[in-house]
DNA sequence: CTGAAAGCGCTTACAG
DNA sequence: CTGAAAGCGCTTACAG
């Protein structure tokens, strides 16, 4: 592959002019510029992007870990994290921490020994050594979605609490007192508010959320498939299960249907994150829906204020509640969803 | 960050002897190596990869070009792809076109410039005369899913053509003759390929597929609901819509929801593609189903295969027919899925 | 406007 | 077993 050498010789200037005329200085003179710009049509030269970075010092990269991608939501996050990134200059890596801590600090460390230029991530625990210690050594970062608590570092993320009082609302009008959930992990900021937030609630309903009806589930699909199935054994199974992401909710369908059972008719199922699907799942599923590529854009807009030296600030986006039939049929038009 | 020069001041050796430890050479004194160690460990230095790459010409990252990570086929296919690269100590830089050829076109730049070791392409279009020139060039390349005829990259994908046999024989058992298909572009091997092969299979049922049936979309799901409605308005609707992949599928859900009719009832479905959306869909979307991570890492494999100066062979795994609801019911049972 | 030179952080023949 | 030195491909003060 050629060189900035090469180009310099074909071009008859020092290495040093044709690194003038890449970098669009302007001290360079017209014929200079036409005749390098000449060589690196003929050559076809390329510069190279890891040398470059060796010696500014920047890679023009931002690193991505979440903790799922096969999770709808966090590919759409990705998407439109490289979308914004792209805009930007940057190009964005990502790594895919499959709601392993063990996997999230492989990457976190692989993008940190590439010199990646700053860092969003949405971790998968409640924060290892390896990721407080980027944190504090300043390496520009930004939390999206979930965040570490009292680590000094930016959070974009939705907030779902009116979003959950509505369900809570709309559940209770539906004659629902029997409630449960398939939370997420403790370890993560969402896995623990979503259950909180429903519970307060559920209290303001008068409405109880038994520990038999908490159930613990990782974000992942077969969790909701195993926790749903223990609330149907039950003596007496809920009313209504919700289910804290998208992936658990198919779980939810999936140990529903192995039973022959039918939503809304023998439980309801509401979900925490909206996906394209659910208007086409049977029946539709009622979810409240983030504000995910504006989430995914705000966050990296935080990350490269920072990286470019500007202050970065935490942003928090209100959820909304989608109705759909899942829970059952509306009395009253509340909020229907039109899509 | 802390350097190699500081490692070596620390341990009271030569980078040389640093680089000597971190690379695991055998001549190395065992007493310099838990020095070099012991001052690694405090001064919680990580080797620049950067600074490694430039000198050892080699990144240890593939690059994978995607058409549309919003995809979940894709979505998976990327998934497996960076597993199997991580266990052979590779990573993956993911560059999403989303259908676009200059999208795919500035990945491709991008992956280039950074001097990944190999590349992963599943092309949108014909190839660009930058692929076709990288290819040429000798960048280790491999082609996943869809490929560019005539160029000398192994190809790494799935013979739907049984699979589409099967479903044209369950189509015509189910008593349809008058079949519709929204195509890929046909600027992509895939796009155009399952036309050609559900062409062939219906006409050894003596079946046709006129211009009026054929509607041509672009793999996103906005045309599969333009296409559809183009269907639903004909004066003659057919009666069974193939969709060629799961994000037109969705889109024609879509327009046959929003006119308020019935899959299978009012017209029946099939899509290429399954997802695990499908068994939950209203109907449960009768599909063929990709060994998609089966794919992705035989993809790697020959792509690491190149890379490492071994052959790297072309690999084609046969595709299946996953029966369900939305064609309607089956008289006979004739593989019906358990899932 | 231009070039020679230093240097980014590594690895690796080469000599000892 | 070890270190001094060259060099990967760039950028950028510095001097002219």
């Amino acid at each position: 592959m050629a060189s900035i050498k090469d180009v310099a010789a074909e071009a008859g200037v020092s290495v040093a002019t044709v690194s003038r005329v890449l970098n669009d200085h302007p001290s360079v003179s017209a014929d200079a510029r036409t005749r390098v710009q000449a060589a690196v049509e003929s050559l076809g030269y390329r510069p190279n992007a890891v040398a470059r970075s060796l010696r500014t010092d920047q890679t023009h990269t931002l690193g991505l870990v979440i903790s799922d991608v096969l999770n709808p939501y966090f590919t759409e996050l990705a998407r439109s994290v490289e979308e914004e990134a792209r805009a930007l200059g940057y190009s964005v890596i990502i790594g895919n921490a499959d709601e392993r801590p063990d996997l999230q600090d492989h990457h976190v460390r692989n993008l940190l020994d590439r010199r990646i230029d700053g860092l969003l991530v949405s971790p998968t625990d409640g924060g290892s050594p390896l990721m407080l210690d980027a944190a504090r050594a300043g390496t520009p970062m930004v939390f999206v979605d979930r965040w570490i608590p009292g680590v000094d570092v930016p959070v974009v993320r939705a907030d779902g609490r009116a979003a959950v009082r509505d369900l809570v609302a709309h559940l209770y009008a539906l004659g629902h007192r029997r409630v449960a959930i398939i939370a997420g992990p403790a370890a993560t900021t969402t896995g623990r508010e979503r259950v909180e937030v429903f519970r307060e609630a559920l209290q303001e309903h008068g409405l109880d959320l038994p520990e038999a009806y908490t159930g613990q589930g990782d974000f992942q699909v077969e969790s909701g498939r195993r926790v749903t199935e223990g609330f149907l054994d039950l003596a007496e199974p809920p009313e209504v299960v919700f289910a804290a992401d998208n992936l658990m909710a198919l779980g939810a369908l999936d140990a529903v249907r192995a039973r022959g059972l039918r939503v809304p008719d023998d439980i309801a199922l509401a979900a925490f994150d909206d996906i394209r699907w659910f208007v086409h799942t049977d029946p539709p599923v009622t979810a409240i829906a983030q504000p995910t590529g504006e989430l995914g854009r705000a966050a990296v807009r935080a990350l490269v204020d920072r990286i470019e030296g500007r202050p970065g600030e935490s942003v928090t986006l209100p959820a909304r509640l989608v109705v759909r039939r899942s829970c059952g049929e509306s009395p009253s038009p509340v909020q229907r969803s039109t899509t």
